[in-house]
DNA sequence: TAGGAATGGTCTATAAAGTAATCACTGACC
DNA sequence: GGTCAGTGATTACTTTATAGACCATTCCTA
């Protein structure tokens, strides 16, 4: 893997990881849903539940989403339909950025 | 793996990924940055930053979570802040529920 | 229009994720 | 208090993602 957990992870990508993985525990817990049961319906191994709950960088964002999505964890604060929505939204105005991106000499825009 | 690109994803969590890839490279294309160059500052590789942002399922969410925040596409809508307060103010929460889940027979409250 | 940088795809080696089985321990319920 | 399901952690093994180099193509820009 690129990032082994001692590596540099900005503490937002970190909170945010750290975040979804107890939101999905709350909303497991709260539907007296087994760690066991959560996995088998995502399909995954309870080891991976553990991980995921524990916010771990490594997980496959498929199986933390899976896992968000089955105990009912909203992702981006958007509804199923909301979030299709915005899909199809971001991939017009997508088409309209320019395919190619062009280093103008050695500007990176290193102003945050 | 658990889940290769064929299996059942929910339609909700592959809209997600999607939606968050299409976001990055939006806000990556806006922001002149090239593909590599956001590879490099993510600490990750070309071929990943291409990955994530088409949204595959089996990007690690550290990598994911890492290059959203680079390219400044806000994770929860949330800010660096929020995003630390709600990770405690939830840790709270959860440290009130039940550490064990009882399987109450077989209810697994399927009614959403 | 020509040049060149950026992108997209493919391939291989390697590092890492994921699984499954196991064990000890905690904690919920009788 | 006793019991047992659920959890947490560890192990070894399998599968997969990732890196890195490469080539073809697109499409910015001069």
């Amino acid at each position: 893997m690129a990032k082994p957990d001692n590596r540099p992870y900005s503490r937002y990508s970190r909170d945010a990881a750290q975040l979804l993985g107890r939101l999905i525990r709350r909303a497991r817990i709260e539907q007296g849903l087994t760690a066991e049961a959560l996995a088998e319906r995502a399909g995954i191994s309870r080891g991976l539940v553990q991980r995921i709950e524990r916010g771990e960088m490594g997980c496959a964002i498929g199986a933390v989403f899976e896992a968000a999505a089955i105990v009912g964890v909203p992702l981006f604060e958007a509804s199923p339909a909301e979030l299709a929505s915005r899909v199809a939204e971001t991939d017009y105005t997508l088409r309209l950025l320019p395919r190619s991106v062009r280093t103008s000499d050695k500007d990176v825009k290193d102003d945050f």
